[in-house]
RNA sequence: GGGCGGUUAGCUCAGCGGGAGAGCACCACGUUGACAUCGUGGGGGUCACUGGUUCGAUCCCAGUACCGCCCA
């Protein structure tokens, strides 16, 4: 024995530091835009600097690494582009409430450059820890290649994308009702208003007809904006109201009135059938308002506040509180009817969590409808492929209904917007203040004060462009650019379908008419045990850092790679990844047992070196799952894949392989055979660990290099292809026998209740070459003695039967102790009997059916007929041996 | 309201037009020179329900029920 053997306590956390250290010190994940050999590319979702590795990107990582191992173990020239997010608001809350708890400051103590500069300061802090904590997985991108999406390049492609959309008229400014939080003081896009049901009142309100007694009712959820009402709309069919059309009502609490309309958005059947219309504060009232040319009054301020257009009583109450207010004048004036208890949905800001308010305000716009459509025929084209292909439907649904992206932010921290304002409001884009100088020259002819826009960009616009600015774009002559865009595969999870996936191929359909990536891997949604969605307030989380840190990254890689089946999420909990582990400690045991064997000392090679029958067998197998792993990891069906290799592993080769070769290492005396085995198991066994290392890469690696000795890690291998090797079929059905016979034995033996360890004699009467060639694989394994004998000497009532379809077994009755299994013996054959003509009553019912017989496949036809005719003869020996 | 997905063993889930599977849990036996983070064997299922297509349906189609998600 050359080779060290792994001890029993592996200090995980220590090999998969210097492991990943050699990695990075090899180069290994480095792409090669100078080699010739084809590229695989892929972008990884850039975390948010703010982050902290979650489970979900644990899974999300794990995929990915184990598309880039495999594919540069298929020498490609992988390119895995990693990076971070800058993330606007998360950031800038974050930085403000340190600042706040360090030195009890508001950002707008340190204005705006100050605070600028703090953010910066905390990100070259604590920006790359989400980094580190993704190297701690073993992910293996091109970290030379790092970005973030504030980088000189990155903004530069930004203000380039900006300037372009802004000359083509598809980036403009607008007046328009956006979804404002109060909170953050900031317009948001309408993905990032999550709708949420909550219970909630309907307050019935009377509207009194001008220069009548009669009022009409008006069922609200927010009564609070009645000032800014500016008609009732009813439905014009509607025999109820069709004669006050036209009519004023008195608003409530005011000395106005206004119309009542008719418009047939408006539903009879619901509520009162009369709707108040407030166009600055509702997104339906502001449609029917631009369609009715309804004026827009604005009676909040961007704090919620009510501004100078209400009565002066309520000026500057907020709008929540003052509701209780205005219901108590409603009251005290008669307009009050009643109040009903209702379930509705109320917008909430999925950062700040406040409510968010419709509010009137000028934004920035993309109009992203013109690039949708390019995007949607790229994929009913198949140019973009989505896995699992469901996803298809809902991001046509999205794609079909879109709406102008409102881009434009309140905030500091971001891609300040590359507009330069003259003062009589006209808008320069520039990719800085001396080119909007010269554009307000040319246009004006001579020099105007430039002030530039203070608003950001929504921090997904610049992440729109990932998988072409990473790349060097819009320099479209870069290296990387050329090579490596468009890119393979994305993998992601589907909550970012819209906010990024959609996004990044509308740029780049834009720009590039081309796809920014063949393939969308959409993967599931990690839960907790139960099938909850984990967070922070749920307690529920499990953090993947600890994970690691208990079971090791392998354990982990493995467990979410086994169960990360398409279309459906993962209900993950710590107990499972404890279980997995086991997994990657069989595979070191089975190194160790090699070892000890001295089977990694043959150094001959050659493929068609294989004939003993127990090689044969295994080498076809490995052929078998080759073929299948490889094509699993290629078709995204990683749960298949890790399975495959588990089956393999462990249900094959340490099963049963490993066992007959036991037997042949002490017992063979030729050390041809011998040496034939040993070369065989350890190739076997080193093709194991290529195959798992995309999964387990540390384990792997461990046992190839630092127990192996090979110069080479396995990352810088050749991925398995078929063994092509000569081999009789028979030697492989033989193997097949021999398991058959050793299962039936053990059948029996644990039938009677015999003990594993007490060896019992077991008969049979009739010449078999399986039996007579492998009385030792047999007997060792089977923890038997099996003898032939003649007819008469069995067939007698000493003897007890068992019969399948291509043996009987005889056992004499003086060697079960258990006196319970003696006395059913004469049932037993009956009780098989009767399971028997079970079966061969449904296979009767198809092979004597004529048209099962036409028009099933010849080949299904066949197989049923064999299973009838195997069935048959079965019971025809089973009442022979009754009969005797 | 519209759309999508799910329902298979006690649990977690694969599979998917022609023999119902795995892991865990459970039961029995076992510490045999790789492995007790283990081995061998076993019990356990009307594949949610109702129809249809088919020679044949857990699988395809339609509907129902329940669960989950997304959009409005």
């Amino acid at each position: 024995m050359i080779f060290k053997l792994i001890e029993k306590d592996v200090d995980h956390l220590k090999l998969e530091k210097k492991l990943y250290q050699q990695w990075l010190d090899k180069n290994l994940f480095e792409a090669k835009p100078e080699e010739k050999n084809e590229k695989f590319s892929i972008m990884m979702p850039p975390p948010n600097v703010t982050g902290t590795l979650h489970i979900g990107h644990a899974l999300n990582m794990t995929l990915q690494d184990i598309l880039a191992r495999y594919w540069r173990m298929n020498k490609k020239d992988v390119l895995w582009q990693p990076g971070t997010d800058h993330a606007g608001i998360a950031t800038q809350k974050i930085v403000e409430s340190n600042l706040k708890s360090e030195s009890n400051l508001s950002k707008n103590d340190l204005g705006k450059e100050g605070f600028i500069k703090k953010i910066w300061e905390w990100k070259k802090k604590s920006g790359d820890r989400i980094i580190n904590q993704i190297k701690r997985l073993g992910a293996s991108p091109d970290w030379k290649r790092q970005r973030f999406t504030l980088d000189k390049d990155m903004s530069e492609a930004v203000n380039f994308t900006f300037i372009e959309l802004f000359k083509k008229g598809l980036i403009y400014k607008d007046k328009r009702l956006v979804n404002w939080d109060i909170n953050l003081q900031t317009a948001i896009s309408d993905l990032e208003v999550e709708q949420l049901e909550k219970k909630g009142e309907f307050y019935y309100i009377k509207y009194f007809i001008v220069d009548s007694s009669k009022y009409l009712e008006v069922a609200t959820t927010r009564p609070e904006t009645l000032f800014g009402d500016q008609c009732l709309a009813v439905n014009p069919n509607d025999v109820r109201y069709k004669n006050l059309i036209g009519k004023k009502v008195h608003l409530p609490l005011c000395n106005e009135t206004i119309p009542i309309i008719a418009d047939d958005y408006v539903d009879k059947e619901k509520g009162s059938g009369v709707l108040k219309i407030t166009p600055a504060h509702d997104f339906n009232d502001y449609k029917i308002g631009k369609k009715n040319n309804l004026k827009l009054k604005i009676v909040f301020d961007k704090y919620g506040k009510f501004n100078k257009n209400v009565p002066i009583k309520y000026q500057g109450m907020d709008r929540i509180k003052a509701r209780n207010i205005i219901i108590q004048d409603l009251k005290l004036h008669g307009n009050f009817i009643k109040i009903e208890k209702i379930n509705h949905t109320v917008p909430y800001g999925d950062r700040s969590s406040s409510i968010i308010e419709p509010y009137l305000t000028d934004q920035w716009f993309m109009n992203v409808k013109p690039l949708a459509e390019k995007v949607l025929k790229f994929v009913k084209n198949n140019e973009t492929k989505f896995h699992p292909s469901s996803w298809n439907k809902t991001f046509f649904l999205w794609l079909n209904q879109i709406e102008p992206w409102c881009i434009s932010r309140q905030i500091w921290w971001g891609h300040r917007i590359p507009i330069w304002y003259c003062p009589d409001g006209k808008a320069f884009a520039a990719n800085n203040e001396d080119q909007a100088n010269k554009l307000a020259m040319d246009f004006y002819k001579k020099k105007k004060q430039l002030k530039q826009e203070t608003d950001v960009l929504d921090t997904w616009f610049s992440s729109a462009l990932w998988p072409m600015s990473t790349l060097g774009w819009p320099d479209t002559k870069n290296i990387y650019f050329k090579k490596y865009f468009p890119t393979n595969v994305l993998v992601t999870g589907f909550d970012i379908i819209f906010f990024w996936v959609a996004r990044m191929m509308m740029q780049s359909a834009n720009f590039t008419n081309k796809v920014p990536f063949e393939n969308v891997y959409i993967h599931a949604l990690v839960r907790d045990q139960y099938g909850n969605k984990m967070s922070k307030s749920k307690g529920n989380v499990i953090d993947p850092l600890n994970i690691i840190d208990k079971f090791g990254a392998d354990a982990l890689r493995y467990t979410l790679s086994l169960m990360a089946a398409q279309g459906r999420d993962i209900k993950l909990s710590e107990e499972n990844v404890k279980i997995n582990r086991n997994f990657i400690t069989k595979i070191r045991n089975a190194y160790n047992f090699l070892n000890k064997n001295g089977c990694f000392e043959i150094s001959k090679t050659t493929d068609s070196y294989f004939n003993n029958k127990i090689n044969v067998w295994i080498l076809k197998l490995l052929n078998n799952y080759i073929n299948s792993i490889t094509h699993n990891i290629e078709n995204y069906k990683f749960n298949e894949a890790t399975k495959d290799i588990y089956k393999f592993t462990k249900n094959i080769f340490c099963d049963w392989y490993l066992e007959f070769i036991k037997i042949y290492l002490n017992n063979e005396n030729n050390e041809n055979i011998k040496e034939e085995i040993k070369l065989c198991a350890s190739m076997v066994f080193k093709n194991i660990l290529k195959l798992a290392h995309p999964f387990i890469p540390f384990m792997t690696d461990d046992i190839y290099v630092n127990y192996l000795n090979n110069k080479n890690f396995i990352m810088q291998e050749e991925w398995p292809s078929d063994i092509s090797f000569n081999f009789i079929e028979k030697s492989f059905n033989e193997v097949e026998g021999i398991i058959d016979v050793i299962t039936a034995c053990r059948n029996i033996k644990a039938s009677l209740k015999i003990e594993p360890r007490n060896i019992i004699e077991i008969f049979y009467n009739v010449d078999n070459a399986v039996i007579k060639n492998n009385y030792i694989l047999i007997n060792t394994l089977g923890r038997i003695k099996l003898t032939q004998v003649k007819n008469e000497e069995v067939n007698n009532t000493n003897f007890m039967k068992f019969i399948n379809t291509n043996f009987i077994f005889y056992i004499n009755k003086k060697q079960v102790e258990n006196k319970n299994i003696l006395s059913k013996d004469s049932k037993l054959l009956e009780e098989q009997l009767l399971n028997l003509e079970k079966d061969i009553l449904v296979l009767k019912n198809k092979v004597g059916n004529d048209e099962f017989l036409k028009k099933a496949p010849p080949i299904v036809v066949e197989k049923f007929k064999n299973k009838m005719k195997q069935k048959l003869s079965l019971k025809n020996k089973i009442l022979t041996q009754i009969k005797s």
